[in-house]
DNA sequence: ATTTATTGTAAGGCATGCCTTACAATTTGT
DNA sequence: ACAAATTGTAAGGCATGCCTTACAATAAAT
């Protein structure tokens, strides 16, 4: 049980290692503790986890790094991330605030079906705005 | 800190004793175990939680009840789980199992504020069922 | 009434995830 | 080169939540 099943507190630091990946930022542990509001040796608990698991490599001083495979765990959690706070503030016309804290809970548990559905929802929206029109019409009365 | 914010675990225990009240059915701690496919003894500390915290009332051998208090927060819950469902059932088109297990985890996180949104997008498309045809459609593209 | 089944729980464990303290290793700045 | 700042981590803790084992208390059945 070294490999899959990544728990959602690991999905979160795999995320935000993605993120600096992304913006080609360079990221050491202390700066994702700075980051993710979490002290510097839980971090480091963390990142070893991250490593036994084939996810990153790391080394102390240096900065982190995602491997193939960590790649592609991360795309997976920062898609579902973005698929549900454009669903909630597009189709549910949630502030990106709110949107998004919600999304960073419900991206662990939520199932892939209904993303997909989400997904098609959300574009669906976006070629008929007049229904939001009509929806939020309705809503008041 | 014994009263107020209850773990999302705590939470799932208060629902099923609900569901038990709402049916008038007589519960005990084995039973509960049963139905939630957890060990008496674990049951047996999350009784003595929920005693704490003034939720319900127990002592041994005998059926677990709410308290007033209990009755409000286990409402909470449940309507929540209710409006993931329906909205997962009914505008996403997700299987009711598949609705209700995301709703079971989704409904100790998500906001009041998006829960209310997806009430209003439930009845929005409860009175316009051609909406659904049309998306379908859409989705076939 | 007494055996049998059910129910409850204390004790001791395991895992996750976070903390602080305190010290070690490495960089950086001058 | 060396003091200062930064970074990393071991050790020891806390909380949640679940487990098994093993025994105690109660309820049910005959």
């Amino acid at each position: 049980m070294t490999e899959k099943n990544i728990s959602s507190g690991l999905e979160d630091y795999l995320e935000e290692i993605y993120i600096a990946y992304l913006n080609n930022n360079i990221l050491k542990g202390a700066e994702l503790a700075r980051k993710m509001n979490i002290s510097r040796a839980s971090v480091s608990e963390a990142l070893a986890k991250l490593v036994a698991k084939k996810l990153i490599t790391y080394n102390s001083y240096e900065p982190i790094s995602l491997t193939k495979q960590g790649i592609e765990e991360a795309k997976k959690v920062y898609d579902k991330h973005h698929i549900l706070k454009n669903f909630f503030e597009n189709v549910l016309e949630i502030s990106p605030d709110e949107a998004g804290e919600n999304a960073c809970k419900i991206e662990h548990i939520i199932s892939q079906n209904i993303l997909n559905k989400m997904i098609s929802l959300t574009k669906f929206y976006e070629n008929h705005p007049e229904l939001i029109q009509k929806y939020k019409e309705e809503q008041i009365k």
